[in-house]
DNA sequence: GCATATTTGTCCGTATGTATA
DNA sequence: CTATACATACGGACAAATATG
C-alpha cells in the first residue's frame, strides 16, 4: 500500500478546471448573465486559454454557459421560458418515474435519507442544507427509473434550475414548504401506492412552478 | 450575385468541423469503436489541433464520441446495455408525450407526413428513407411534449440509437414492419385516443427492443 | 521487461477578424 | 470612424502517457 495514491487526479486538466469552473458557477460565484473573460479567467486559473475554451465547450453542452459567437461565453440566465420548460420535463421525467417505481428500489433509500436530512436542517435553520437534500430527494425519484442516460439529463436541468433559484432570495420559501409533501410522497411510494405518489408529485410541481414564477416576476422585470 | 456565398459559415469553425464529424459518424463512414487520431483528422480537415479538440468535446456531450484520458477519442460502441438504457428513456418520454399529445397539434401533421414518407419509400423500395422517415415520426411525437430541452435530449438519444442500427444489417427489418403500427398510433391520436395510442406505442417499443437486441446477438457476440 | 516511437495533453506566440467604446 | 479589446484560429513546442517492436 503507497501513502500517496494523489488522489485521482481526474486525469486531465480540462476536466479539473470543468468541474471548478461548474462549482464557481452552481454556487453563485459567477453570476448569471456574467462574461467570462478568456484572458482573464485562463490567467486566473493558471492554465492556458486553449485548456480554457475546451472546459467552457463542455460547460456550454451542460447548460450552464452560454456561447456567443465572437463574443464570448456567459453564465446562463434562466428567464420564465426556461423555468416553464424545465418543469414540463421534471413533470413527465419524475412523475413517471415515481409512477412505476417499487417500494424495494434502492434509490427509495435515498429518497428517505433526503427527507430526513431536509428535515434536520430545517430545525437548525440551515436552508442551504434543506434545499440540497430537497433536490437529492428528487434526482432519487429519477434514479427510480433505472437508466443512466435520464439521470444524467435531469442532473442537466437540475443544475439549470439552481442557477434560476441563485437568482431569488429567500431559500425558505422555495424548499421549506415542500417537506411535508416530500414525505408524503415517500410514503404512499413505500405503501405501494405509486400512482397515487405520481399524482402528489404532479400536484407539488406544480405549485413549485409557480411559486417560482412569481418570485421571478417580482424580482426581475422581464 | 456572387460566386461563392460560401454557405452560412455556421460562424465559428469548431461548430462547422462539429457539423461535419456527426455527420460522418451517424451515416457509418466512421466506424463504432473506430479512434479518431487528432493529427491525421486535422490533417484531413485542414483546421488546427486545438480547433478539433473543442470539436471533439462538443460530440463527446452528444454522446457520439467517447474520451479515453491519454489513450484519444472513439466513436461510441453502443452495446446490450445502451440499447436498453435508450429504450427506458424512449418508453418513458415518447409514451408520456403522446398520451398527453392533443390531436391539433402541429406536431401531429409531422407525424402524418412521416408516416406516408415512409410508406411511399417502402412502396420504392428505399429503406434508408423508410428508416429516417420513421426516425422523424417518434421524434413528432417528442414534439408533442413541447419542450425545447425534452427535444434535444431525445435527438441525442436518436442519434446513439442510430449508430447501433448502423451496426446491422438489413435496414428493412427494423422499421418496414412497424409503418402500420406508426399509422395506427397516429390514428389514435387523431381520434382524440391519446391513452390508446400511448399504449400501442409501449407496445411498438417493446417490439422494436427485442428485435435489435436479438439482432446484436446474432451479429455480435457479446 | 525494455527501449523506442507515437500520440495526447498543455502551453505559448501570433495573426486575423469581429464587436464595441 | 477610428481605436481598442477580445475571440478565433493557427502552428510550433515539449512533457507525459501510451503503444509498439
Amino acid at each position: 500500500m503507497s501513502v500517496a495514491d494523489p488522489l485521482p487526479p481526474t486525469l486531465t486538466l480540462t476536466t479539473r478546471i470543468c468541474a471548478q469552473l461548474r462549482d464557481r458557477v452552481i454556487s453563485g460565484e459567477f453570476l448569471p448573465g456574467q462574461r467570462l473573460s478568456e484572458s482573464a479567467l485562463s490567467a486566473d486559473l493558471a492554465v492556458s486559454r486553449n485548456t480554457l475554451r475546451e472546459a467552457f465547450r463542455l460547460l456550454t453542452k451542460d447548460g450552464l454557459l452560454r456561447h456567443e459567437p465572437n463574443r464570448g461565453v456567459f453564465v446562463v440566465t434562466p428567464d420564465h421560458a426556461a423555468v416553464i420548460d424545465i418543469y414540463r420535463v421534471r413533470r413527465l421525467v419524475e412523475c413517471r418515474a415515481l409512477a412505476q417505481g417499487e417500494p424495494g428500489h434502492p434509490a427509495v433509500r435515498r429518497m428517505r435519507a433526503a427527507v430526513e436530512r431536509a428535515m434536520d436542517a430545517r430545525e437548525a435553520g440551515d436552508w442551504r442544507v434543506v434545499g440540497s437534500a430537497n433536490m437529492a430527494f428528487h434526482a432519487a425519484i429519477v434514479d427510480l427509473a433505472d437508466s443512466a442516460r435520464l439521470v444524467a439529463f435531469y442532473a442537466q436541468i437540475a443544475a439549470e434550475l439552481r442557477l434560476a433559484f441563485g437568482l431569488l432570495d429567500a431559500p425558505e420559501f422555495l424548499h421549506a414548504p415542500f417537506i411535508e409533501r416530500n414525505l408524503a410522497i415517500l410514503e404512499a411510494l413505500e405503501g405501494g401506492r405509486a400512482e397515487e405518489a405520481s399524482r402528489m408529485l404532479d400536484d407539488y410541481l406544480q405549485r413549485s412552478e409557480r411559486l417560482i414564477l412569481g418570485a421571478m416576476s417580482r424580482t426581475r422585470p422581464a
